[in-house]
Order: C-alpha cells, then sequence, then structure tokens
DNA sequence: GTACTAATGTGACAAAAGTCATAGACCAGT
DNA sequence: ACTGGTCTATGACTTTTGTCACATTAGTAC
C-alpha cells in the first residue's frame, strides 16, 4: 500500500500521519465472501477500509443473524474501536462482499495518534458518531416497522451501497439478514413485483422503483 | 455545584479538569417527568449527570416511543455528544425519572478538552463505547427476542437501576415503552405472576425473581 | 437430452402480537 | 357512600409472521 493509495481513500489525514500509518500498520486482504472477525474474537488492532465492501452483522446463540450496516473505503468499523480499547470480545461479524483491502492499525498507535493529529481524532469520533446514527436508524426499523416496509428499506440500502439496481441476493439470504424466513421474503417480494416495485431474478433482484 | 461534588462523582478527572468544568459550565435541575431533551432539538452542549436519573428513549413519526437505555450519576448522554459534533438535531428524547441535575458543558470545551485533559479524552471514548454497547444489546432483544424475554429483561434491568424489587409504572407505560399494546404486557404480566416471578399491584410491579 | 441441485412458489396451518369491546377493581374527592 | 377516572382483566377476533409440506422452475453437470 503506497502513501498515495492511503491519501486518496483518506484525504483528510495529513501528510505526516498517512507516513505514520505507512510505516506502522499492516494491510490485509479478503477476497469476496471471506470473515473479517467473527463473533468472540478479541481485537488488538483496528481496521480501516481502503478497497471493496464489508457488511457488518450481529448474531445471537442460536447463529441467527442480522444485518446492521455496510463499511465502505474511507470508513472504519467503530466496533473494532470499540473492543480494542476494552481488549473485549465482540458480537459481531464482518464479511467481506466484494474482494477487500484493510489496513489494520495496532490499538497503541490508535490512542496516540489521537492527540497527536487532529485528523485523526476527528475521524475516530466521526466514525462513532455515524456508526451510532445507523444502528439508531436500525433499531428504528425492528422496532417500528413491519417486515414488508423494512424489506423496501433493506433493498434500496443496497442499491445505494451496491451502485446497481441488481441486487446479487438469493430470498434466503435477505431472509437471514432481516432475521425472517424465506418464506415471507418470497411473498413480500412476489407482492412488490406485482406491485411494479422490483422484478425477480433467480439469485438476484432488479429493482425498478422504491418510494 | 462544588469543586468537591463534581470530583465525587467523577473521580477519574484530574483536579484541573475538574476546575476547569467548574468555571466553564452550567448546573441545570429537572424535577422528575421533566424532558431534558425532545426529538428536533438542536445541541450546543453536552450532558453530564451529576445526579438523579434520566431515561433515554427513541421515538418515531407516529409518536411511539422505545426505551433505549438508563443515565445514571457520573454518565453522560452519548447522543448529545454525537450531535453536538455535528450540530445535528436528534430523534431522542430523554425524561428526568428522578429528580436530576446535570452539568452543561458548551461543545467548544467538550473539544477543547479532549486533548488537553487524558481523563476526559478517556471519559468521552468509554461513554462512545458504553452506549454503542447498549445499542447493540437493545438491537439484539427486539431483533431475537419474543415479547415474553424481552418483557422479562426490562424487569430485570429496572430493579438493577432503580436498586429496588418495586417498578412504579403501569402496564400501560411498559407497553409504550416496549412498543407494545397495554393488553399483550398485561396478559405476559399475568402470566409471570402464576410463574411466582412476579406479583402485581395497581401502579407498580414487585419483583419476586428472574432467571 | 437426463439427472441433480438450488431456488422459488404456494397453500394450509400455527403462533404471536395487536385490536376491540366490555367489565370489574381501585382510588380520590366530595 | 356515591361518582368519576384510571388501571387492570379477559374473551373474541384480526393481522402478521413463521412453519411445514410439497410443487415447480431454472441452472449445472454429465
Amino acid at each position: 500500500m503506497s502513501v498515495s493509495e492511503i491519501q486518496q481513500q483518506f484525504p483528510a489525514f495529513e501528510k505526516e500521519l498517512v507516513q505514520d500509518i505507512e510505516s506502522n500498520s499492516e494491510i490485509r486482504s479478503f477476497t469476496a465472501g471471506e470473515q473479517l472477525m467473527r463473533t468472540g474474537q478479541y481485537f488488538k488492532s483496528t481496521m480501516l477500509i481502503v478497497e471493496g465492501l464489508v457488511k457488518v452483522y450481529r448474531e445471537d446463540d442460536q447463529g441467527n443473524e442480522f444485518f446492521m450496516y455496510y463499511l465502505q473505503p474511507g470508513q472504519a468499523c467503530a466496533l473494532s474501536m470499540v473492543c480494542a480499547v476494552k481488549q473485549e470480545t465482540s458480537q459481531i461479524m464482518a464479511k467481506a462482499v466484494k474482494d477487500t483491502e484493510v489496513i489494520s492499525i495496532p490499538l497503541s498507535y490508535m490512542d496516540e495518534w489521537m492527540s497527536k493529529y487532529k485528523s485523526w481524532y476527528h475521524f475516530v469520533l466521526e466514525t462513532y458518531r455515524s456508526r451510532f446514527e445507523e444502528l439508531l436508524e436500525t433499531i428504528d426499523h425492528i422496532a417500528f416497522q413491519a417486515m414488508d416496509e423494512r424489506l423496501e428499506f433493506y433493498l434500496k440500502k443496497h442499491v445505494q451501497t451496491l451502485g446497481s439496481k441488481t441486487i446479487p441476493l438469493s430470498h434466503q439470504e435477505i431472509a437471514d439478514e432481516l432475521n425472517s424466513s424465506r418464506e415471507v421474503i418470497s411473498r413480500l417480494l412476489k407482492k412488490m413485483e406485482q406491485m411494479g416495485k422490483v422484478k425477480l431474478q433467480r439469485n438476484s433482484i432488479e429493482v425498478i422503483k422504491l418510494n
């Protein structure tokens, strides 16, 4: 990973910080589908996404999972910061959706840079802030909305994030992420198709228009 | 508010910080039942709880509410930090449960102290961290658990926080906070009573034993 | 093509939660 | 003790979601 590549994804970072990152961090690559972290793991470092796309989701004891949010280049996993500080295990899973490159920064530097670099300080706070908001939004949806609305929102989010109208997921995968069952999702999708909101294909959904 | 009172609730703060707080912050008092913040409000300051008890909950467009967590003396509202930084409105309501005193710290100092006082820095990060975890826990409950389990957890939490086995809430109030309906809560409580877990009185619930 | 597998469609049913209607219980003020 | 208001209890019913069983379809491998 070169200085210029880092600088490109994190334009707000001052030059010295970028150099510090370059010399003190490790690049890790994950192929699509690979897990970046899993429940019960300890963190000794925090991760910045340089390239690719990462899906972060929650998992309970029975193996039910639950989609929380995507991480894109230029973002960091607040969870790895949260847990890193306390040396605690997480209840979080993260999976690479596309081939992904991350910068892995040891905990000790993360802390040191907070006072050393203003841009790092703002970056960390902004990461907490934005993830906090995502979680609040997630809570809103599961607390207040019915499955059909949640499904629509889920699809909308995917279109935004993937930058494509075609979502390459099976009904089963969607059901898992919304912690529902395939039949329910199939039925709702069928309804949406009849309303002209989506077009269903095998293993993918083409979004026509959502409110 | 005297230096010693602040120091008592926030023992980790160094002396200079406490003095800085004393001379640059404002004390605000709320009587039980009063709102500390409401949806749509802007923040120009962050609040530390010195005395009392504050309930933080989420509200949607239709006025449904949803309990998130309690704030106790020695804690701060992460939301007010989150929003303060970005000068954004919150979707959060906070209400004093007991008579409450808070220290209101202007945004500018909050930022300045981050680099000036190590203990402040840790306090802010720890606040983010712990609230983040509370939110994750909340998500777990609404995503993975049925109403009966959520109710039990809710009661347990209240016993812990209030430090009393008697919870002074009506079924309707509980229903609101769990975003359910009174009848449902009444029925579940009745079942719990038959199982010997609680004893029901008018306007209050006495907890006998929960797992 | 045939055979196999994964994905999807669908009807029937069960369970959980929400809604409606109504009645009783409790408390406060007079 | 009467009255009005709030809180609680309960049965009947609806809606939503989850589950089960099985049929159909689409893609893949041979």
